[in-house]
DNA sequence: CTGTCTGCAAATGGTTTGCACCATA
DNA sequence: TATGGTGCAAACCATTTGCAGACAG
């Protein structure tokens, strides 16, 4: 039932792939469309999901899809903590060792198979910080 | 600062409260939707999402969404753990106390100013392990 | 060759929103 | 009575999918 998959390397894969690995912070899908497209003109957000949902799959790249909004993308798949603001949705790594393993997995789950876990932290990055503390321009409350 | 909002009371907003915290699982607006609709019949579904996005901005219950699926609500604003089932989206509580406190939060947030984390486990919920088990007896893990 | 992948575009599906009417305070 | 809330339906928007042609193996 299981079939191998053939894991075509196609162009457009391989440059999704490296254009991900540049980046030290954790793009959307149409963000990396727009870079990619620097590259590759004629590739379409579909080919970009696609491909981000496969790397996925294969375990090649992390999906941070904890938080409602755009899905973000990681290159990096060693276990490791994020940060996302909730003003802007950007998504930093925290410069921090993995704070739960599977062995801290509680033994109750109702029943469920676990087979992972999803953390994150939010907050204000320091950007939307600063720009809410000078409301210099513009008499804009913040929410 | 923020203006006390008035607040109203309306029988709506109690009707669709009252529901959520009968429940010990953790609906999608969709499903809170049709269970109002036994007392509410003509309710809509617009209304459904306004009243849960306005309760969870007053902090009365909360919001547990994850990209590119359904959000779920959850009336017990107490920290606890969730577990989400991969095959069916269902969530329920994970019996165990709050694994991460704010004093365990990282230092380095690379600026951020830190509100909060999400944390949430996944895998198989009992049902569908029994449906992925029936089938063929001892077949090999699902997708 | 063959089965996978791509580009395009339309479809999907959850959520939001504009508007006129209604009801709470 | 004055607003905020509701019902309805259309709009929105991230993501998925059907299809015909392109391409890796």
């Amino acid at each position: 039932m299981s079939h191998p998959k053939s894991h075509r390397n196609t162009l457009q894969r391989q440059v999704i792939l490296e254009e991900l690995r540049k980046l030290k912070n954790h793009p959307t899908a149409s963000a990396l469309h727009v870079l990619v497209q620097k590259r590759l003109p004629k590739i379409s957000l579909g080919t970009i999901y696609r491909n981000l949902e496969y790397l996925s799959q294969i375990g090649a790249i992390q999906k941070l899809s904890i938080s409602g909004g755009e899905a973000r993308f990681d290159a990096v798949i060693e276990p490791h903590q994020h940060v996302r603001c909730i003003n802007c949705g950007r998504v930093d790594d925290a410069d921090c060792p993995p704070l739960i393993i599977p062995q801290d997995y509680p033994q109750d789950m109702r029943g469920y198979q676990i087979l992972g876990h999803r953390l994150e932290f939010f907050g204000i990055c320091p950007e939307c910080r600063q720009s809410a503390a000078e409301p210099d321009e513009g008499a804009d409350s913040p929410l």
